[in-house]
DNA sequence: TTGTAAGTGCTAAAATATTAGCATATTATT
DNA sequence: AATAATATGCTAATATTTTAGCACTTACAA
């Protein structure tokens, strides 16, 4: 199972699937758009191209463009993104990498209660100590 | 305030900064070592000194050898990385990142409760709603 | 103090990634 | 059904990254 951060893609192409992993789906143009140091339309469809080639992505066609996807689901390839982080920075320990996370948020007491719940029921879940 | 895995660093460029913040510090040798399909060693001194140049790594004199380290802190870079990731992958939702990161992570009972007093000391600290 | 092993500095070749541009197709409009 | 506007397909030039190799340096041991 591999995972487009660990694979070889080159810096444009990392910026093109990020951009399209944040828009769950998307254009030549709105990739564009989003793109840094922005490069011409050509080199946008290209590149889309070769990573289509490559797997990461597919497109359908929506009257008369092409709208792409990632292959791979998003929220499967984020567990892969962040396992990778916490490996990298922080002793491949994920209670610091949670830690750093709710350090810096400025939760809202909603969501903090939230976590809470999911913690209380993580406890239970599961007898590891 | 830059961050490498958002400036221009090519493929084998970020696999160096990772196996570097990994390691804390490396020698050529070490970074060898790690790094997936190894090229030769003269390779990886040109891809060090390049990344020094550009001012992610540093080096100091261990006898005969060189070691790097990063310049930029890791828990630092760390951070940014974090960023990049739930910005990416989790609707910028924080609260969604650390739901995955706490459901995956199969935490033991005291890395659970040292979480749950952090979030305690969050919903104190802090009058957001 | 000299030889040798293990390092670095630098440069240029080779491989890959990035780009633009021209030819062609599709859609919508008149 | 002709035209204009907006796509895509493909190819080849350019730029960047990746690599190896040779010349030089340093540390150590005989």
């Amino acid at each position: 199972m591999e995972n487009y951060q660990v694979v070889k893609l080159s810096r444009r192409e990392r910026q093109i699937m990020d951009i399209v992993y944040q828009r769950e789906r998307a254009s030549v143009a709105d990739v564009l758009e989003d793109l840094p140091d922005p490069p011409s339309y050509s080199t946008v469809r290209a590149l889309l191209r070769i990573l289509e080639e490559k797997g990461y992505l597919t497109h359908k066609k929506d009257g008369k463009r092409y709208i792409y996807r990632p292959t791979q689901p998003r929220h499967q390839a984020g567990r892969f993104a962040l396992k990778q982080i916490f490996q990298t920075f922080f002793d491949k320990s994920i209670e610091k990498t949670v830690m750093t996370l709710v350090s810096d948020a400025d939760l809202s007491d909603e969501e903090l209660d939230r976590l809470s719940q999911l913690i209380e029921q993580a406890k239970k879940g599961d007898a590891t100590s």
